[in-house]
RNA sequence: GCUGUUAUAGCUCAGUGGUAGAGCACUUCCUUGGUAAGGAAGAGGUCACGAGUUCAAGUCUCGUUAACAGCUCCA
């Protein structure tokens, strides 16, 4: 007999080589129905695998990350079967559950995979699914598995097995077929009830550009049809909240096929409200002792060859600019750091003077790869909220720690409370990516993990994420699908203030080298103002938004009280519009919702007489009457009191 | 850059080889209204661009450009 001790505490004993589904059915009958998967001592198990020994137990069922996992799993391999019924001779690279669903990849060899054929394989997973097969794990020698898929021609599988240990390898078997795999997986195909395949694309075998490209198959099952609607009802909504989407609608940016693919242009609207970003932003680095500078758009290309940015990303950046003079050469400028260098060496520096803190809003241009471009999130030319703090050895970790707390300042404002920090290191096996001897490196990575130690900030480590000159803190956020953007970064320097030989006088009346912090808060003002309308969806918090007020007369005739209303606004600094359609009321209030404008007034006759507005709020309905000037004195506290917890 | 998909009116989209369509938006007129869509009329398109097949191309083929999903990349 064995202990099995369960989530609650609670031990009952079974006899040795019990499984999960026995255990389950030996509580209820309804449980063992919902089970999927269960984790034996934290390692998550097959439900038919016996147990040996004694052992703490957790039955995973749908609602379990763990019971998907095993779900979408062996969902990959239901579409590998269907594949290897439909595509004879197809050969299989990777399959994994992932986030939301499963993957495949495979090398169908000369026929193509297209979106059309999605549903023809849709309904062979189908039909394998109703034949209920069940899952088989077995053991299996090292050479028998390579001789096995070898046979099968399976060469992916077999540069895989090759990687593995003997002695802890095992396939899975359903129906004809057989999956090099580790588990785990449901019992059988049985449960899957609801599939789709979403969608095909290219992947390179084991992510290497040099390596062939697979086609990978995307898809999502579901136990009930039910789930599976809900779900792609869920992606919908998301695609509303699309920044492309909404940037469109309420006029905040466009783009032109005349203008060059990857170059965005802030339209009235969306520059009235990426202009409150800057000066929101502007207005806390005052505090945090940061001044502003100005620097041009173009640099000599000597100064991205001192920088080492040349050597690095010069071939696939826009090129050189030449001029009338024989030899001249300029470079559009990727980044603002090699300028703020040269403004720091314009004069001579004491200890004394650092930190120096330097801040631009600063437009740089990147020959991003034509398919990376998207929305305002990947662009060719975009806006970094850069500084570059240059200070002594000895006040790094200070200057990071206020640098990181500038970040939470501006999420926290902006409502970003699902972040994720990661902190990227450079892959110490291939150093020749990297410039700087390894003291420099060790320096920067060790006060980068201790500020994020010192602050208790929960950051995943990422090894071969590092920029070129130094590694990194990055904050990342989801967008409306769930992709991750990198936004805010913050990197430790000791590399380019050696190229550009910078210099401070120490108390020792010796000269000493300063370290330069880069830092952007924002990211980029394009992928930030992005990801925010995905977060709000248009939404924007009253003091942002590029419209706060829509004035609503109630017929053509009040539409010059409307006008009065507006300028005494205008006056009070608040936003305002007038909708001076030849509209019923209600279409107007309908219309202006729609655009997502926190406050309306509706002015008629009563209104125009007592210098009265009647006040509707955003999704609120209904408000009441008051003075027009107190309106604008309650907007303006509402505004003052946002702006204030800032 | 690679794999797959798409491009028709300002927007969302229908149009499967034979005269270019709808809803919304827009303009004009009627209506002058009280808290989420009042009515009528009108204007608006080199069907992304360039070749080809065909008696005939928005529709089929090829190329180009741009966009979308993913991979790779991201100073």
């Amino acid at each position: 007999m064995i202990k099995i001790t369960f989530p609650d505490g609670s031990v009952r004993e079974y006899n040795e080589g019990v499984n999960g589904l026995q255990i389950a059915e030996s509580i209820s009958s309804r449980l063992a129905q919902e089970v999927l998967a269960c984790g034996i001592n934290g390692e998550t198990y097959d439900l038919s695998r016996p147990i040996l020994e004694d052992a703490s137990i957790v039955l995973y069922k749908w609602e379990d990350e763990q019971g998907k996992h095993a779900f979408w799993h062996t969902s990959a391999h239901l579409l590998a079967e269907a594949l290897q019924e439909l595509y004879p001779g197809i050969q299989f690279g990777i399959g994994p559950a992932i986030e939301n669903g499963f993957y495949y990849d495979v090398d169908p060899g000369e026929a193509t995979i297209k979106e059309s054929d999605l549903p023809v394989i849709e309904a062979k997973m189908i039909e394998l699914a109703a034949k209920k097969e069940t899952l088989v794990r077995r053991d299996i020698a090292k050479a028998d598995a390579l001789k096995m898929f070898g046979e099968r021609g399976e060469t992916y599988k077999c540069e895989l097995i090759s990687e593995l240990e003997d002695g802890h390898i095992t396939t899975y078997t359903q129906g004809d077929f057989t999956d090099l795999c580790r588990g785990p997986h449901l019992m059988s195909t049985a449960p899957i009830k609801a599939i789709k395949l979403t969608s095909v694309a290219g992947a390179y075998w084991r992510g290497h550009e040099d390596r062939k490209q697979l086609t990978r198959i995307y898809g999502i099952t579901f136990p009930k049809k039910k789930l599976l609607d809900e779900y792609l009802v869920l992606v919908e909504e998301a695609k509303k909240r699309d920044h492309r989407k909404i940037g469109k609608e309420m006029e905040l940016f466009m783009f032109s096929e005349m203008v060059g693919k990857g170059l965005p242009m802030w339209l009235p609207k969306g520059t009235a409200l990426r202009l409150r970003l800057e000066d929101f932003l502007k207005k806390i680095q005052k505090r945090f002792g940061y001044m502003q500078v100005m620097t041009p758009h173009i640099g000599n290309k000597q100064l991205y060859v001192t920088s080492g940015h040349w050597d690095h990303y010069g071939k696939d950046s826009f090129q050189p600019i030449t001029t009338p003079e024989e030899g001249e050469v300029y470079l559009l400028k990727p980044m603002n750091c090699p300028h703020h260098c040269m403004i720091y060496k314009n004069s001579p520096r004491s200890y004394k003077d650092l930190p120096l803190r330097y801040a631009e809003f600063g437009t740089v241009y990147r020959y991003e790869q034509s398919g990376e471009l998207h929305g305002l999130t990947r662009v060719r030319s975009f806006t970094q909220d850069d500084a570059h703090i240059f200070c002594r050895p000895d006040q790094v970790k200070e200057e990071f720690l206020k640098v990181m707390d500038i970040i939470q300042i501006i999420f926290k404002a902006l409502d970003f409370d699902n972040y994720e920090a990661q902190i990227s290191l450079r892959d110490k096996n291939d150093t020749e990516k990297y410039v700087g001897g390894d003291d420099v490196w060790e320096k920067a990575e060790k006060a980068i993990v201790e500020a994020c130690e010192e602050k208790g900030l929960k950051a995943k480590v990422e090894y071969g994420e590092a920029a070129f000159y130094g590694p990194k803190l990055d904050f990342m956020v989801k967008d409306a699908l769930g992709r991750r953007w990198q936004l805010g970064t913050i990197q430790v320097d000791y590399n380019l203030p050696e190229r550009f030989q910078l210099e401070y006088m120490g108390t020792d009346n010796q000269k000493h080298r300063p370290v330069m912090i880069h830092r952007a808060p924002f990211g980029s003002m394009e992928r930030f103002v992005a990801v925010l309308i995905e977060h709000t969806g248009g939404k924007f918090p009253l003091w942002l938004t590029p419209d706060q007020v829509a004035i609503l007369p109630i017929s053509e005739k009040f539409n010059d009280y409307a006008m009065k209303v507006k300028e005494y606004l205008d006056m009070n600094d608040i936003r305002a519009l007038v909708d001076d359609r030849n509209e019923k009321i209600g279409r107007k209030i309908r219309d202006n919702e729609m655009k997502h404008i926190p406050y309306m007034l509706i002015v008629g006759e009563k209104e125009a007489e007592n210098g009265e507005v009647s006040v509707r709020k955003q999704g609120k309905g209904d408000q009441g009457s008051m003075k027009f000037e107190e309106f604008a004195k309650i907007l303006n506290e509402e505004v003052q009191n946002m702006i204030n917890k800032f």
